[in-house]
RNA sequence: GGGCGCUUGGCUCAGUUGGUAGAGCGCAGCCUUCACACGGCUGAGGUCGCAGGUUCGAGUCCUGCAGCGCCCACCA
């Protein structure tokens, strides 16, 4: 059957990039040719659970990099014949679009402020920031990230992704928030989610509280303080110990001491006595108290780290709590109950010189107090240490008492770990990252965040008679009824009149950790619940690919929903990618002044460009932005494309279909040619099966090069012969054969040059192309095809190079006379291609002779 | 403190069962009628971090060390 012409674009004379992204992202939209058919099997399916991009940061060249790596796997898979599954979400939900619309719009979110409907925000922000109600700061919140999904897809089209647009979803959209509460219904029905009052990480900046996923540690100048307690039996010399944060001395509830510490076993359960404060604490032994630091004696208090915790909860002791949510020290009232102490009035005095203060005042206030009165035992010893902040924050972290929604991970270990092994991990090495993270979980994960723009808990509380808040007993939403806003829903069985009255209800106040949101995109792209028919098609997923600093965030917490849910992993496969660093080689981001956008370096080098960079850095290797490689990029899609219309503007173009030569026609040097490829197209398909994009890439550019300078410099003039030649027939037939597969190679990485040159002359899209296969090269090339024929040929027509090279002639200048030395075996097989041999190096006379290794004598004629 | 990874020509990196060191960039030289100057060809350049070991043979396997990066840790 001959295809029809008439959709085929002719050959440019001189073909070029400019133009032909913007043609083909318009037709391959036009002609659907990346939409998902879901009609089919799942196991035709190959379904991809995308990472969403938080669409409030700035788009950086990372997400170019590791976007890119999934896109050619979508591809590859595609052309293999699967249907691909292969969404996109944006992930808007949480506090960094908070931070973006208060920045953007200056505005800030206040509760308890007014609502104004209709508001519309200032032209410019101004200095102090407007106070908005909590539903026009998520009305803000939904506008802006809504233009910043634009802007997203616009560069994802650009970069030439794959995407089935129509399946887009947001993880503040209906659906994510309908599955998001739907999960944690499930899990808090079936015990694995639950509320407490717990020390809590939190944030002073945002108010908030986070996760352990979500801490960093920086490294801060700090200093140690010696403080002298007294002893609650009068024993004249006290006891000493080291602190670096004596603004915390009103909240000790306790010393300790490593029970085989010599020093201090004596003193163990006695009572020490604070100073300025005059508090009775006990003074207890822990395993954890490391005899070689500081004093060897350390303060708990509630709370100053995460150690402070551990001995709190361990040892049974009380609550003291100083630091507010803000930050601040709170006020206290000395002799109250749990506020015993000596001398009410001195701790007063004493305390109340730095209540409302933060932190870093109230410490030096404090440790002037203690130096006054000599509690303070020489100088502070500064050191520097590693503090814990939130990623995002500006202050330490403080642990604060309040209520939270936990999901019940730590249980959950063994399970986990096991799912851990059971993935299977590209690069294999990244599963070491989940493991570490798994094993070092010190709790349960917090899932509640006191903002705004989240997914709200679908949980009232009942208000009792006397107007108390019953926190004991939930009122859950309907599942058939989700999404709820319980800010604006009533719970079952209630009316909106009753809200906050006695024997009425409140809602929960709290929305999700993003988290809690995005360890559900599987679910959520996948119309779980929504859809059955869709989700069966879909779920467990095939491959997630995401970067590697997230394994402990979004990869952990989707295996804890899916194990949860499913009891099984949420995808077979994770491919995880590096890092982009500058330059300079900082991560990207982290260093200043970093002006390469995504857009610059798209139009600047173009997306094939940009693409065979991205492609070009390993699987889960950090890669450095060179635009020296986007450079070789271009450069190769050039070639692509001239190689390309060289060979299909040979005469009597598109010729004959390879299958059906007559015997005869493909000669030796065809046959080794075609035999070569065959082994490219085994090997990028192996590397691709691993996930190996770069190897593909890599095999497939090497076999190009060789193919464009030695092969084709080899049977030009062969190819030039009339139809009536066996022989030229024979080369055009294995030039248009190579070129085939070479384009459907390198289709998932240059996908607009080979779309251009496909377009020449084939019909349909090579995105929806047969991936080549082994056998449609080797039943060409016949069975005693021998690679080594090209080999040798391409050897002695390299020294023939080099001799008119150091001779200064042009490559045509005629040689005279050529003696080639070498293996019986390789002159035979020289022999096989002498005839395209003599043509490509104008060679006269041409004689061997045997030998050990091989030698090249040329002659160059005396005048062209 | 524990763990993972990296260390190959000036630069960026390949090197998959151990068998005579590779590519691109950069550099130097040459070549433009006949696919490609948004080119092509040719060339110079490396004792594969260090020290041992296994082996006929080690960039490749083992041990130790060093430097760099990252992850984790209870960082008082």
């Amino acid at each position: 059957m001959t295809p029809s012409t008439s959709e085929r674009r002719s050959i440019p004379g001189k073909p070029s990039l400019e133009g032909i992204e913007e043609r083909w992202a318009a037709r391959w939209e036009a002609d659907g040719v990346y939409r998902f058919d879901r009609s089919r099997s799942r196991a035709e399916i190959f379904s991809i659970d995308t990472p969403p991009p938080t669409v409030s940061g700035s788009l950086h060249i990372g997400h170019v990099f590791s976007y890119t790596h999934t896109d050619t796997v979508a591809r590859y898979r595609r052309m293999r014949g699967a249907e691909v599954f292969y969404p996109m979400g944006w992930d808007d939900n949480g506090l960094p679009t908070e931070r973006r619309v208060q920045m953007h719009y200056g505005v800030r979110c206040d509760p308890t402020a007014v609502h104004q409907p209709g508001f519309v925000p200032p032209e410019t922000p101004g200095r102090q920031a407007v106070a908005v109600s909590r539903p026009t700061f998520v009305d803000l919140c939904r506008q802006l990230s809504a233009e910043d999904e634009l802007a997203f897809e616009e560069l994802w089209r650009q970069l030439g992704l794959s995407v089935d647009w129509s399946l887009a979803y947001t993880t503040i959209g209906a659906r994510a928030r309908r599955a998001a509460q739907r999960a944690f219904l499930r899990e808090l029905g079936r015990g694995q989610a639950y509320r407490a009052e717990a020390p809590t990480l939190w944030d002073v900046d945002f108010a908030t509280a986070v996760a352990q996923a979500e801490l960093e540690e920086r490294q801060r100048p700090g200093a140690y303080h010696r403080l002298r307690f007294g002893l609650g039996d009068g024993d004249g010399q006290g006891v000493e110990i080291e602190t670096t944060r004596p603004e915390l001395l009103a909240a000790c509830v306790a010393l300790v001491a490593h029970p085989e510490d010599d020093r201090y076993r004596p003193l163990l359960d006695r009572q020490a006595i604070t100073p300025l404060f005059g508090v009775r604490v006990p003074i207890l032994a822990h395993e954890l108290v490391d005899p070689e630091k500081g004093a060897g004696m350390a303060m708990v208090c509630t709370f100053g780290d995460v150690t402070d915790v551990t001995w709190w909860r361990e040892l049974g002791l009380p609550v003291r709590a100083v630091i507010g949510r803000d930050g601040r020290l709170g006020p206290v009232a000395w002799g109250s109950p749990g506020w015993e102490c000596d001398d009410p009035a001195r701790a007063q005095a004493a305390y109340d010189q730095v209540v409302g203060m933060r932190v870093e005042a109230a410490r030096r206030h404090l440790v002037g107090q203690l130096a006054a009165s000599g509690a303070l035992v020489g100088e502070p010893r500064p050191v520097t240490h590693a503090v814990k902040f939130y990623e995002k924050g500006e202050h330490p972290l403080e642990i604060v008492s309040s209520r939270q929604w936990f999901i019940r991970v730590a249980d959950l270990r063994e399970e986990l770990l096991a799912r851990g092994k059971e993935l299977r991990w590209h690069p294999p090495a990244m599963q070491t990252r989940y493991e570490a993270w798994v094993q070092g979980l010190t709790g349960d994960w917090n899932i509640s965040r006191q903002r705004w723009f989240g997914v709200p808990f679908p949980v009232w509380y009942p208000v009792d008679a006397d107007g108390e808040v019953d926190a004991a007993h939930p009122l859950l939403a309907d599942e058939e009824l989700l999404p709820v806003d319980p800010s604006t829903d009533s719970p079952p069985g209630y009316q909106e009149d009753q809200r906050g009255r006695p024997g009425g209800f409140v809602g929960d106040d709290d929305v999700m950790d993003t988290w809690a949101t995005s360890s559900l995109t599987p679910q959520i792209a996948g119309g779980w619940e929504d859809d059955p028919d869709l989700f069966a098609r879909v779920f467990p997923m095939d491959l997630r690919p995401q970067a590697q600093d997230i394994i402990r965030t979004w990869l952990f917490t989707t295996v804890v929903r899916s194990e949860m849910e499913h009891a099984k992993l949420p995808w077979s496969d994770a491919a995880i990618s590096g890092w982009v660093l500058d330059p300079d080689r900082k991560k990207m981001g982290k260093s200043k002044g970093n002006a390469l956008t995504p857009l610059d370096l798209l139009r600047q080098h173009g997306t094939d460009a940009v693409r065979y960079w991205a492609a070009s850095g390993r699987p889960g290797t950090d890669t450095a932005v060179d635009e020296g490689q986007m450079k070789v990029g271009r450069r190769l899609a050039i070639k692509v494309l001239n190689a390309s219309r060289f060979v299909l503007s040979l005469p009597g173009q598109p010729g004959a279909d390879p299958g059906s030569l007559e015997p005869g026609c493909i000669q030796p040097l065809d046959a080794a040619m075609l035999t070569r490829l065959a082994g490219v197209v085994q090997e990028a398909t192996g590397a691709f099966e691993d996930y190996d994009y770069a190897r593909a890439l890599e095999r497939t550019e090497a076999f190009f090069w060789a193919f464009c300078d030695d092969y084709l410099e080899l049977v030009k003039g062969r190819a030039y012969g009339g139809p009536e030649l066996p022989e030229a027939t024979g080369a055009r037939a294995a030039l248009t054969l190579a070129l085939s597969v070479l384009a459907r190679l390198f289709a998932p990485f240059l996908v607009f040059a080979t779309e251009e040159v496909w377009s020449w002359w084939q019909d349909g899209s090579v995105h929806r192309a047969a991936w080549p296969e082994v056998a449609e090269l080797r039943s060409v090339a016949g069975q005693d095809a021998d690679p080594a024929v090209m080999d040798v040929a391409t050897a002695v027509l390299s020294q023939i190079r080099r001799v008119k090279s150091e001779s200064n002639r042009s490559p045509r200048w005629p040689v005279t006379r050529l003696v080639v030395t070498d293996t019986p075996q390789r002159l035979a097989a020289l022999a096989r291609a002498e005839p395209d041999l003599r043509e490509a190096g104008k060679i006269g006379e041409l004689s061997t002779a045997a030998g050990e290794g091989m030698a090249v004598q040329v002659v160059l004629a005396q005048q062209e």
